[in-house]
DNA sequence: GAGTATCTGTACAGATCTGTACAGTAATTC
DNA sequence: GAATTACTGTACAGATCTGTACAGATACTC
């Protein structure tokens, strides 16, 4: 048996690797340099690049998902605040210095074809997310979730391109504000 | 003198295949089989691929901004009414066939680097369209147009990724709705 | 410490990609 | 109709990319 801690060693620097260089412009010959593990060992831990990018999608599914989950979690005052604290974690994301866009919108932009394995895998981690913004506002008791939550993945996803691109200061911190008044207007 | 029409069918099939197939997954073999124009004469035309792409985006930033101020004067009964038909074009071009997300939006997602050309083209297209939010905002006299504008670049780009990955029914009209709430409270 | 599993390094096959060379063809110009 | 200009088609150099082969090194196991 491969041990486990090499595996997990290619997942993780493969995954901020794709994340700052894209799909198609990451040669495995470049993870290779940047590892320091040979391409030997790469290619018997995942069977093509293809299997290597699913698991790095999937991995970081995971990790995007729990430390959104956490960071809510930590920043909420209240059940009922925990909706509006999506927004402060977002802001916490953009102001990171490795920030890059989210990597299930730039995974999509580069596999668009609508049966494409990772364009699908984005499609996933955007609509998981939607449930739990769906829990969310169920848990802070708000009128018509369904329609809440579809605002707020807008609102997250305007709020991601603002900040990639740097359209306007605090995309964040706006969406935040526009939620509040937008829900203000629902009772 | 090469003939301005070669240029220009190359120039606009390209923005085709591009915009369907990506950046760096679209080789110039394929433009040639496409298009069915020499690989001459595409190097004839455009100094190298990087050179194609940049003329390519300069005139998806053309094409959409003209299309989009058309549709504009188009569907707006009065001038107070224009930047919520904003949202009425997108709902429109969400269902052309061919829509496959923002142009510019996979453009910096292939290229992330915050001095490449491609990333920085990109940036330009955006703020070039916000500018135009501004002034819609400014002509329909509403308050803090600054603002105003931040909000519709914002529900703009939630509401394109919405529609590329397909995650809410109607993401334009549900963009337009909320922009009409939120401007409500301003008053 | 012998044997086995894991990893490295290099080398390379085969595909693909950018960009160029060049001979020949079609169209324009004078 | 001769000369120039524009275009095609093929071929290819050189770089790069995926994936494999294989010999040797390193670490783990009993």
């Amino acid at each position: 048996m491969l041990r486990p801690s090499k595996k997990e060693e290619i997942l993780q620097k493969s995954l901020d690797i794709f994340y700052r260089n894209g799909f198609h412009a990451t040669g495995v010959d470049l993870i290779v340099k940047e590892t320091g593990i040979s391409k030997t060992t790469i290619y018997a831990n995942f069977k093509n690049k293809e299997a290597l990018i699913a698991a790095v999608l999937e991995r970081r599914d995971e990790n995007f998902s729990c430390w959104l989950e956490q960071r809510v979690n930590h920043l909420a005052q209240s059940e009922q605040d925990k909706i509006y604290c999506v927004f402060d974690a977002l802001e916490e994301w953009f102001n990171e210095p490795a920030f890059s866009s989210c990597m299930f919108i730039k995974a999509s932009s580069e596999f668009q074809e609508r049966d494409n394995t990772f364009y699908m895998q984005s499609v996933q981690h955007k609509l998981k997310l939607k449930d739990y913004f769906l829990n969310l506002v169920k848990l802070a008791q708000l009128p018509n979730p369904e329609l809440v939550a579809n605002t707020v993945v807008m609102l997250k996803e305007g709020a991601i391109i603002s900040a990639h691109l740097s359209l306007m200061p605090h995309p964040a911190a706006h969406a935040k504000t526009m939620l509040k008044e937008l829900v203000s207007n629902l009772k």
